[in-house]
DNA sequence: TAGTGGTCTAGACCACCAC
DNA sequence: TGGTGGTCTAGACCACTAG
């Protein structure tokens, strides 16, 4: 197959294929790819091969295969993908999807820190989306998003922004998050942040640093959120 | 295959039959398991359909294979799965082990919310262990195990507990741990616990509650921690 | 050299879906 | 009915390990 000289397994030279694809667009979310004869042939590998990279990237919550049906990229707009990155849940409660007002947009320069963290070389240009989430109409979630301009080009001309930002990401920056990578700290709320949650001032809050990375391995967004956990707690699962 | 009546694919039924005789101790923690010709001809079924299962259980942590080798029972005691669930990091350091001191082992009756998060019917009797771990010598986080006896009998006669309790499960009392559930709040830090990690009362801390969950589905421990997160982060990636 | 797991292929048959 | 993915098998060949 004509995919280079590199020594990797066939499958593995099929998935990055895939995923090179994938990350360019090539195959849109929502998409149907073509049956699994149809890739071997392309790709001059037998269908038990390529059938082995489609289920690794179903795994990773990329494809999705429906028998009978075919073969189709993820969405992040299900509510299912929502869930699988929001971790805060309310005590005893049911899972409910938080509705969100946005407090301010604006757009500055990363700092030190920042750039390090969204690993950025010259372009710095950040839009920074602060934001309310709320359970149950309860302010739950002060949060705080930067985007590099140099993985959103034209950011700041967006008017809108949905209650799911990596819907909108997915949509019109061809960026999938794949995986978060998240920092836990207990902390005393700060008086601004405190107001906006209508909590005191030093009450002890839950801060949560995330990394969001995208399906060709970069770090496309950086984002602080801040939650009192009177009512609210970070749910995780590790296996 | 003399595996029942159930409507499941052949690979699945070869995979809880796997999974039943790694519960009940059949394999040994670190134990060689059979060729996949040999397990292929016990169960009846072809080498590729004992492969699927293999793998299978490769991924989820309970089995290790090695070429040219074999395929092993997964051991608790090696560093690598400590830090599968282990989840404190130092900021900017490097993931260090930490070491433990016991400050009490007590033994007592769970109160109902406990009973529940531990899944206990009648016998609600757990030994209550108390630990301070510390990273670089620096006391970080205070820790509190319930062990229920109906899951550990004889466990009121260890005498000494090894840094991690997951070994012991392992090798005395046949638990495999392979998830851990946690509930992560900031609190304000308690008198005696702040005392403990020479900290100030009321500080904001992380409090972890953990669920631990056996090979075959059961909740078998359940634990608090607090931390500190000056010096200290819980770090989780999410895929 | 023999035995193990790792890769790759080819083909049969089934279950589900759409037309 | 034809096309899709899902399961299962059989066999070839390779790479690694140990004696």
């Amino acid at each position: 197959m004509s995919l280079g000289t590199n020594f990797q397994p066939l499958y593995k030279q099929v998935y990055d294929a895939l995923i090179k694809r994938l990350s360019e667009g090539y195959w849109k979310p929502g998409a149907a790819l073509p049956s699994e004869f149809a890739l071997a042939d392309e790709l001059g590998v037998s269908q038990g091969t390529v059938r082995k990279a489609l289920n690794q990237l179903v795994t990773e919550n990329i494809l999705l295969r429906r028998q009978g049906k075919g073969t189709y990229v993820s969405e992040h707009t299900h509510e299912s993908s929502m869930f699988r990155f929001f971790r805060y849940r309310e005590v005893g409660g049911e899972d409910l999807i938080p509705s969100t007002k946005v407090i301010s947009v604006e757009q500055r320069e990363a700092n030190e820190r920042e750039a390090r963290k969204l690993g950025l070389g010259d372009l710095t240009t950040v839009m920074q989306v602060t934001r309310i989430r709320s359970i149950n109409d309860k302010p739950a979630i002060f949060e705080s998003v930067l985007q590099p301009w140099a993985v959103f080009p034209g950011i700041q001309n967006e008017r809108e922004l949905p209650n799911s930002l990596y819907t909108l990401y997915q949509e019109k920056y061809n960026i999938s998050v794949v995986e978060v990578r998240d920092d836990l700290k207990a902390v005393s709320l700060p008086a601004e942040i405190a107001e906006h949650l209508n909590l005191e001032v030093n009450a002890p809050a839950l801060m949560t640093e995330r990394a969001s990375i995208n399906i060709d391995g970069r770090v496309v967004e950086w984002s602080q959120a801040y939650c009192s956990t009177d009512n609210f707690v970070y749910s995780v699962s590790l296996k």
